[in-house]
DNA sequence: CTTGACCTTCCAGTGCAGTGGAAGGTCTAG
DNA sequence: CTAGACCTTCCACTGCACTGGAAGGTCAAG
């Protein structure tokens, strides 16, 4: 599998991935005589975590991390426990904060539902939200 | 309030908060005679709401946006709806994929609590997950 | 043998959200 | 009146995650 094939299949750019390399989330790949780069097919799952961990919002460093955790480095279990456990710590945060922000949205929402049929006018100004 | 105790009032910095107001954030404040910002009271409430709708993961256009809104400007309250209703099917999508990644690494931790004891001796390299 | 798709490396630039520092002005306490 | 804290503008730089483009190599089809 060359890199064009490795793209098309994950739905990244061939850019992208050369950078991912080049950042240590994908290991060098075997090369074809030609020196294109020969990519195993498991590969596209490999990238496939990348992309969902990163919608996530964790960054490359931290993917780059749990990848080589992955990989079975060097880090003894006790690391990688504590490891998972921060980016576990981190990811409950950030699902608390959206959570908060849903529901400040969700009001907002309900408040413009009730407010908006008469006061908006056309021509008017349209003030959902009270000031400060 | 200068922008000292401004940056004090809401954890931020002074350089940040001229940032907000160059971006269009916070409106040009008032000046003292001898020219520096002298901020009313509720603009604290801003930032607060800057930061917490940014820790949410809204960019700083985004914010801009919304605010534009509270600050009563033109767009009719039907344009109002329809950005409250993308911000929130945004925010909704990403407490998914955080939730996705929040189960994955739930996963990692326990299959790590059970591969743990035996298999991680000292010098040993820990494989908490199979390869690909 | 040439064309075109696809690949190689390398270097530079983008957008976001700040951050740092220079050069200088203002105000209050001692 | 001077030291120090705090403020002003302006310009440049950082880190992240790419993205673009130049200059050139590989390979299958016609």
């Amino acid at each position: 599998m060359r890199i064009g094939a490795l793209a098309t299949a994950t739905g990244t750019t061939t850019k992208t991935l050369r950078f991912y390399e080049q950042a240590g989330l994908l290991t060098d790949p075997p090369r074809t005589p030609g020196g294109y780069r020969d990519y195993p097919a498991h590969t596209t799952a490999r990238v496939d975590f990348i992309r969902s961990a990163q919608a996530a919002g964790l960054s490359l460093a931290e993917i780059r991390d749990v990848l080589a955790i992955r990989d079975g480095g060097q880090p003894p279990c006790t690391h990688v426990t504590t490891l998972l456990g921060r980016h576990l710590a981190d990811v409950e945060r950030r699902i608390a904060e959206l959570e908060t922000t849903r529901a400040m949205l969700r009001e907002l929402t309900r408040t413009a539902s009730t407010i908006a049929p008469e006061t908006c006018t056309e021509g008017d100004i349209c003030r959902i939200l009270a000031a400060d």
